[in-house]
DNA sequence: TTAGCTGCAAAGTATTTGCAGTGGT
DNA sequence: ACCACTGCAAATACTTTGCAGCTAA
């Protein structure tokens, strides 16, 4: 079971084409290859990922605004794994989603988990060979006063 | 049910006499404040937060230091709610444990949460008014080549 | 044509590091 | 006395912001 069912491509450019027109933004060379770019990776990634795959395509802070502007639009999210830097996601079909990552405390290498069960993870995590397992669940949303 | 059982005071100072004896290191004023605030606080905390709470009792630099070393040594983990700000939390007395936390994305404000169930949890969270919930969960640990 | 957007550079934060002096053991 | 540790300041890493020119609509 895949509980992380990313938008498709065509279903982000949609959502994109709606928040662009109902805040009079426009879909400009680099913010259309930042998307893209993002859409194509396979796990969660950072600013600077994007910027040493896009090259000279797009600024460095030109990325770090379009990854603020989709995240604020639901396109992507900001999930702050890791630590030292931000990573972000494409995001999830429904408001309620799961994100499974494993992530490596000595390295930093993360990796996207596809299971849905948390015994399976574990198990799939363990003939990996992955050691000193630990987990940690987050909610998030808005809080009663926000 | 609650499944983040802290180290308590005895087992913490326990820990760093084992630690500071194996590795030649030191009691100092500072450490043992620092270890103190963080032992005190109630939810996971940054270390301005403790610097606030010490005023001029240590360093910041001092601070951050002694937090990567009760990092290194498990006393205390590194877990990285949030986003801007590196947040800390002491460990647990088992080693495959759970850390339960809301976050409001608007505000930051975070919560520790003292049940074990995914469904219990979300029943206490929407009781208490928060809305748009989403959760995420990460696997930690050492992976096949650290 | 007119704003929104971009690249560049400069400014902010959060965190780390160098160093000379201090203090545990 | 020795050497780990501290405070202070400077350095670094990541991210944001100001601004003048560029460009999508």
């Amino acid at each position: 079971m895949n509980c992380s069912q990313r938008l498709t491509n065509e279903e982000a450019f949609e959502k994109l084409q709606v928040a662009l027109k109902s805040q009079g933004a426009r879909l400009t060379s680099p913010r259309k290859l930042i998307l893209e770019a993002a859409l194509k990776s396979k796990k969660p990634f950072s600013a600077e990922a994007l910027l040493s795959v896009l090259k000279s395509q797009a600024d460095l802070a030109t990325i770090y605004r379009n990854l603020g502007f989709f995240n604020e639009i639901g396109l992507i999210s900001r999930v702050d794994i890791g630590g030292e830097t931000a990573v972000y996601e494409v995001s999830s079909k429904n408001e309620n989603h799961h994100h499974h990552y494993f992530v490596c405390k000595s390295c930093g290498k993360t990796e996207t988990l596809e299971s849905c069960s948390m015994t399976a993870v574990e198990a799939i995590l363990k003939k990996k060979g992955f050691k000193n397992l630990s987990h940690r669940l987050e909610f998030t949303g808005l809080c009663a006063s926000c």
